[in-house]
DNA sequence: CACAAAATTAGAATTATTCTAATCTATTGA
DNA sequence: TCAATAGATTAGAATAATTCTAATTTTGTG
């Protein structure tokens, strides 16, 4: 039952329960491919495939609902860079990205990189909920 | 009302032959729609449904097929900032975005109102194709 | 433990997009 | 000019990602 991970369950638990979320078994087996490997960005799909190959039983609608829970709770974000896909990132800290457009492979590049000098205020001053920099990558 | 610069036949025409494609009618009326009346960023469906209300007869795969066609040419650059819908820019330039999450609209920020004083540079010496920045706007 | 609320499920439904195969049209060059 | 052909368009079927539904199961609470 207790298989060696990163981040023990009470911790994943409490992760979980620190924004609201029941810790159930689905739940508790998908953050734990999310969290405790270190894997940064998954699809839907990719996850849902490493859960069955972990011989989790959950279904494709829960890695969904799972995804966006999480993401609606600040401990994933999503990124839209291709229509035919979303990816969901563990680092929810402030950070921009390399796109590698021919694999559809995603590497991180923390803020401290990235200086953004000069941005225009949205209009109305709304708020703006985040800044995203993506640099495309031919290969 | 502002009249944006009306672009005639024969300039569309002469755009899309110099980029190797023939000006037929379905592509004319659709490079019209989309060049001709200053509008910036349009969804597959929306540039649909605006070319029927035109009178144009054209299909649905054909805009697809001609937005895809102008994009590969440079004519469109596309935008995916949402897993539910894509957009196509008219404007070709170098250039951001606000994008007003709740509405899903975009509005382009020009390139100059936006300073980046310093990017990481891909790992071995790859060429970036492009840099994107977003604005996400709550409202 | 019992109960209500929340989560999970399989599979159907939906949506955006792409494909297919037939038909049509623009360009080319005799 | 006109026929040949490469390219474009079409309706509708197919696909893929995602969401929904309605039934069932699990969880946290009292």
């Amino acid at each position: 039952m207790n298989e060696p991970t990163e981040v023990s369950e009470d911790d994943l638990a409490k992760r979980l329960r620190a924004v609201g979320l029941r810790p159930t078994r689905q739940r508790m087996a998908l953050a734990e491919l999310l969290f405790g490997k270190g894997k940064c960005h998954v699809t839907a799909e990719a996850l849902y495939s490493d859960a069955v190959t972990a011989g989790v039983h959950v279904s494709l609608a829960t890695v969904y609902n799972a995804l966006h829970t999480f993401t609606a709770k600040g401990l994933l974000r999503e990124i839209s860079l291709d229509s035919s896909r979303s990816y969901f990132d563990t680092n929810t800290e402030e950070h921009h990205h390399f796109y590698y457009e021919r694999s559809g492979r995603l590497e991180d590049i923390d803020n401290a990189s990235v200086k953004i000098g000069r941005l225009p205020a949205p209009p109305d001053g709304k708020p703006v909920s985040r800044v995203d920099v993506v640099i495309r990558v031919d290969g």
